[in-house]
DNA sequence: GATAGATGAGAAAACCTTTTCTCACTTGAC
DNA sequence: GTCAAGTGAGAAAAGGTTTTCTCATCTATC
């Protein structure tokens, strides 16, 4: 190999980036620069301690001048606190756990609070490994996320003392957990179906062992009306096509709005509906669930689709985790956010007026 | 709020947790429980020093009893190394980011190595801020990745005095790149429309701006004929509908095989040609672009693709960035990790026996 | 002009590890 | 019985920061 083509991060590389310096700025070259003593600088740096104001002025302008920045690590090993803290999630595909994630660094980011991203698939040993890396590196705490309300990661987080926070995911009792309100969201739904005057609505959705798959179907129940179907199946663009056949294939009377219980069922659904010649959403208004961007809107045409807002609840569970690290109180208990409405083109409403 | 229905993480509390004992478990409580210094349990720890192999074990068994874990920071604080890297990525739904992500991780979770995620959208400023924070916590190494060959992030990270590889993104040069060959990638896709037979072979892409669209095209080009038409335009769905329409609207040869730049561009091609009543793959074979599984899966048939093996692509990364922070000797230049051919059933060929 | 109080700034300990240096003791050889 | 070499283990420093404690100087009061 040739010596002139190769990188190397060793010090003597380091010189030529750094100006001559030998490792990285420490308080003591503030000092020393400023003149005074470490403490001293300290104290200018964090506005604590008794000095004259003109000393603080001065040596918080030569820090910045020579480009001081403490080191997090040290900081971490005395205070205690890391500003820090690990993402736990088992959703590898990232739909879920993508927003949750630009939500927590979002609010995290100005505390100057980084996140480890840890994917532990389904996993124990890996989410075993992944837990105690973070512990090792004093994370202040950990948020635990998931691509199914109804189902635990593959990880033990109790007794853990570092807080916990659960964002869609079930969670340990007596912890927090956020999650979203899928009942509120199906009545997002459906209510808007009925405003735009759809008498026959129809559900298809998910698997029937999906707790919100129940919970959005009672809501959906409670305001179509109970005795309104509901068809189980996967969460697939097929079981819409395949949904849709079954409706019509019937003598049965033919539903004038559908709720989805995800954007591909409905994404299926509206595919099986034009391929029969019928037009959505003039004759058929179709609601999605998710919002998945991708989907909802190469659909044709967009869909209509309820917004869980995982954003917000990745936001909501970092400051919660930020909260219980700092010592402050915290109640317990599931919280539910709202869903809301993501008006498109599929059920129509958005061009009448309404 | 009462009182008995909060949580608080402060130390009163998580006395009950951790069994009455102040804090972490310290190198401290080893030494004392073995009876011996604490440089002698470090020694004895770390395999390192001189000592009697029977207090060696016993020290490691009293640790491991007593659940000691070394803090990292502590570690990281006198080693110069924090065993932590940050991914800095511009692309925030993931689709590129964490196949890349998910090998990192993997690659290095082995070695005791964490991963900071930092989205950082096309914001310079807030990439700023991430870069300073991984900075201050002295990650060993950042890997920069994005959603597009030939654009480079908006942030600058020459100069860092941490090795910098990038992955998927645009590199500065002198520096480590990894990237997917497209134009590998494209021969595989046109070879196999040859090798079924395909005479008449077209190419629906992307915007002819993005280098690696460029790169597919003249690959295809070179294989297919220079002659070959190629249609240039959006990534959707909508535009694989259009440029079917287009192919089939006019009087010229119609095409039996038709390479895709990307699986949403080939889902509009397939869509648009079953709308017409022509087969795939019967009349036409159909290859799309990028595995991306949620599309190319749920495609009716399901999509023969190239997987441009983002994965591999993100451990490459890992174990580089993990051997320049070790100071190991690293080639600079661009890497072009070959792309694999997915065969579904799209093109025919999975059941002709080929 | 002496003393109490206020003010500015530095010394040192603490956080938890690792590493180097030193010391005491044992063994073998002469 | 002395000396050299080898062996086991501890003391102390280092890493960068924050915090507490102490000290010295200055101002105001009687």
């Amino acid at each position: 190999m040739r010596k002139g083509f190769l990188i190397a991060s060793s010090m003597e590389e380091r010189l030529d980036t750094t100006g001559g310096r030998k490792g990285r700025i420490t308080i003591h070259d503030v000092a020393a620069a400023a003149g005074i003593s470490i403490s001293t600088a300290s104290k200018a740096l964090n506005d604590t301690g008794r000095m004259g104001p003109e000393t603080r002025e001065r040596v918080k302008r030569i820090a910045a001048e020579i480009g001081y920045r403490p080191n997090a690590l040290a900081r971490g090993l005395l205070s205690k606190r890391s500003f820090t803290i690990g993402l736990l999630t088992n959703d590898t595909y990232g739909r879920f756990t993508l927003p949750v994630m630009a939500g927590i660094s979002d609010a995290l980011v100005d505390h100057g609070v980084s996140v480890f991203l840890c994917a532990i698939e389904e996993d124990p040993a890996l989410g075993q490994i992944h837990v105690e890396a973070m512990l090792d590196k004093q994370v202040d705490g950990i948020i635990a996320t998931g691509k199914r309300l109804d189902r635990r990661l593959p990880v033990d987080l109790s007794n853990l003392n570092v807080p916990v926070v659960y964002a869609f995911t079930e969670g340990a009792p007596g912890t927090v957990t956020f999650r979203s309100d899928d009942a509120q969201g199906a009545r997002l739904a459906i209510e808007w179906l009925v405003k735009l005057g759809r008498k026959r609505i129809a559900h298809v959705t998910g698997p029937e062992n999906f707790f919100s798959v129940r919970e959005r179907a009672d809501a959906y129940r409670k305001v179509a009306g109970e005795e309104r179907p509901v068809l189980f199946g996967a969460w697939s663009e097929s079981w819409g096509h395949e949904a849709v056949a079954r409706m019509w294939s019937g003598n049965g009377e033919k539903p004038d709005g559908i709720f989805c219980g995800n954007d591909q069922i409905a994404r299926g659904v509206i595919d099986a509906l034009r391929e029969r010649g019928i037009r959505v959403p003039q004759d058929v208004s179709v609601v999605g669930f998710d919002n998945w961007e991708i989907v909802a809107a190469q659909t044709r045409p967009p869909l209509t689709t309820v917004d869980m807002e995982l954003k917000e609840l990745g936001r909501q569970a970092g400051l919660t985790v930020l909260a219980l690290a700092e010592g402050r109180p915290v109640e317990p208990g599931i919280r539910k956010l709202p869903c809301r409405l993501v008006v498109r083109q599929s059920c129509g409403g958005d061009t009448l007026g309404i």
